[in-house]
DNA sequence: CATCGTTGAATGAATGTTCAGTCAGCCAGC
DNA sequence: GCTGGCTGACTGAACATTCATTCAACGATG
């Protein structure tokens, strides 16, 4: 493990890194449907060529790309756990499906979705999104039945609430990015309120 | 307005909705990604050259199917006015996003939803669905202002709770055909009468 | 010298599109 | 009523372009 593998791990972690972000660079400038590995290499600062040494083709280089993106949308989505359950669950909610989003947040989603819209025909896909919604409704299970332990959420079915939350969020992710009238996220966060206020949140109007 | 006009008109309408329904052969069969016009010509019972006598290009005739698509959903939306808005709105959450769905529904929202996943990239599609999105929260809205004159639904902003809906609708869509375990849909529709009994319905626990 | 990341050029297949031409039916003029 | 031109749906074979993929060669590094 000298200097050499070290560093040529490392470069081929950037390399990787870079065909990544290629990669993403292309599908947001192009978008799926028109996502070639020629647009690819045209973002990658190496060549074209470069990206069959790195993948077997573009079903693999696409495979492992929806991975990628996977996992900076849950470290994305992480947050600290030192709060309360009911800000906590208002924290993530934040996270994933606030009512405002940066520019890079906002490409980013759409990015996503635009992926999300190919599952329906690609079962690799299917099957990503499949484990990724569950990681999501886990997050909502736990804090959901953490705040029915602590008292401060009413006795529901943890699962059965976390899977409405879900439900929501993925419907507020897919309107924003295919919408031109991006308000109606506003009205659905507070309406979703009210829904808290009124099915989980205890001792609250 | 002789025979000839009437006949020539019927054969051209005939002719395009024999395209329409190729299209929307390739498409569930191959998926939008692999949706090509060699695809389509093969659905289609005459030549693909023909394909380019009625539209001007593969644009051309994709933004026309859309709007069939949009304009077939909406027809399948239509209910009966007779009922009460408590039963109309039922009727209407079934239809759209019913728990269960015969193979045909289930195959056409697969289809439509790949449409959406389009969206993000593409200013067209975007507008034919934020104008589609827009009439069904319409009609969720109505269903609810008539429940409050009523005096059946309590008095919430039926803007709001409509778009609100409409969100639940969309994310139950995206994922009935982005996942491998449909059974959240139940779970959400559990969870959301439970909402529609704690916020909208009056005299009800 | 050997290895490995890297490249530009090239290949064959597939894509969207064009086009010259066929065919059936209609209408005007005889 | 017949004929001949005319229109428009329709076709098959081509077209140029773009695609994913391959490969022989290069240069730096060890």
């Amino acid at each position: 493990m000298g200097d050499t593998s070290r560093f040529a791990a490392a470069t081929e972690d950037d390399t990787r890194a870079a065909i990544m972000r290629a990669t993403y660079d292309a599908l947001t400038s192009h978008g799926y449907a028109n996502l070639t590995i020629q647009r690819i290499g045209d973002e990658f600062e190496k060549s074209k060529s470069l990206l069959y040494h790195h993948y077997d083709g573009k079903d693999d280089l696409l495979v492992d790309f929806l991975r990628f993106m996977l996992e900076h949308w849950e470290a994305k989505a992480e947050c600290r756990e030192e709060q309360d359950p009911r800000a906590r669950l208002e924290a993530l909610l934040d996270r994933v499906a606030g009512v405002e989003l940066d520019e890079e947040t906002a490409a980013f989603t759409a990015a996503m979705e635009e992926l999300r819209g190919q599952a329906p025909h690609d079962a690799a896909y299917r099957e990503q999104f499949t484990e990724h919604d569950r990681a999501l409704r886990e997050r909502f299970a736990e804090i959901i039945a953490a705040g029915i332990d602590e008292g401060s959420f009413h006795n529901v079915d943890p699962a059965r609430a976390a899977e409405f939350l879900l439900t929501t969020v993925n419907g507020v992710r897919i309107q924003r990015v295919t919408r031109d009238d991006a308000g109606g996220v506003a009205a659905t966060r507070a309406e979703l309120d009210e829904y808290l206020d009124a099915r989980l949140y205890r001792g609250d109007a």
